[in-house]
DNA sequence: AAGATCGCCTGCAGGC
DNA sequence: TGCCTGCAGGCGATCT
């Protein structure tokens, strides 16, 4: 499950490798991939080839690869929105190799004179949650973002992230502290996973309510997001070597390093009491009833 | 109109 | 063995 440190390795391995390379040829193996690309497969096809990956940028779980192109400078082309849903994966590959089963989309790149054979990209999907989509892009409060991501809040580890803000924001909602962690337009970036890790750290519960919270409180579940997911990032971005860009860097992380999310029965690292699971918004919630009591009685 | 719920997807685990 | 159910869960659409 992608949630902002493992699109974050995702981001910096399509660094390394395709930035800067121009595409010679995408291929849509799944149309289902780009059903919010508007204008359908055969358009998005069409815009990508030639265009040159200038820029490749990230905001919570939203990627996504600025495009110019060299052929009509100046006639900017729009982002290929990326979102990997629950399921997705940028894979960087050497060309002529198999392909995977849920293999989606390809995009095959120009080979340089002298160099060796240019890497393919391939879109691989299970669950088809995710899909590429090519987008304008617009201002919004002074950042150049793709126009479906306009109203995706920033993430806690954009260099403009205001903690202050976030945590008046926070407050004057009337929710659960984890459906607002878990809200994009108030805080990007936290899936299920990093939620419930923050709360462990922050010995909150997930159904506090938020206009109950101090400013202490709301300001302790966000910074364990933020750190949770900066250790995470650090663990995720060892473990991708060459021309294989690895979402599921992060295993060895989960492996390790988790307190809360699927440990039910075992004993709190804090505490030692038994790590329980309860369903919420659909959900599994997994937390310490010792270090993170429920709230007594929700009073609206 | 903010907040809550629904539907989309596939593979796998577990029960009978 | 094979069918069924539940689970994983992000997000846009839809409801209240």
């Amino acid at each position: 499950m992608p949630e902002l440190p493992e699109v974050e390795v995702v981001r910096l391995g399509l660094v390394e490798h395709l930035q800067g390379r121009t595409i010679d040829l995408a291929q849509v193996r799944h149309p289902r991939a780009t059903r919010r690309h508007l204008a359908g497969p055969s358009d998005l096809i069409g815009q990508l080839a030639g265009a040159r990956v200038c820029g490749i940028r990230r905001r919570g779980k939203y990627l996504w690869l600025e495009l110019d192109n060299p052929l009509a400078p100046g006639d900017a082309l729009p982002a290929v929105v990326v979102h990997l849903g629950m399921s997705g994966q940028m894979l960087v590959r050497s060309p002529g190799g198999a392909e995977g089963k849920h293999l989606r989309i390809l995009v095959q790149f120009r080979n340089q004179p002298g160099q060796p054979p240019a890497p393919e990209l391939h879109f691989v999907d299970q669950r088809t949650f995710g899909g590429w989509a090519l987008e304008p892009l617009v201002d919004a409060d002074g950042t150049r973002l793709p126009r479906t991501v306009a109203h995706i809040a920033r993430d806690p580890l954009d260099p403009h992230f205001d903690l202050e803000q976030v945590v008046t924001a926070l407050r004057a909602r009337r929710t659960e502290l984890k459906r607002a962690l878990l809200d994009q337009t108030l805080v990007s970036g936290i899936g299920n996973i990093y939620a419930d890790e923050a709360l462990w750290r922050a010995q909150l519960h997930s159904r506090r309510p938020t206009e109950k919270l101090t400013r202490g409180q709301a300001r302790a579940a966000l910074t364990a997001a933020a750190t949770v997911m900066t250790e995470a990032l650090a663990q995720g971005g060892t473990s991708f070597d060459a021309l294989y860009v690895n979402v599921n860097g992060a295993s060895g992380y989960f492996d390790r390093s988790l307190h809360a999310y699927g440990q039910a029965g075992r004993a709190c690292a804090r505490c030692g009491t038994a790590i329980v699971r309860e369903k919420f918004m659909n959900r599994s919630s997994f937390s310490c009833p010792r270090c993170q009591p429920p709230p007594r009685r929700r009073t609206r």
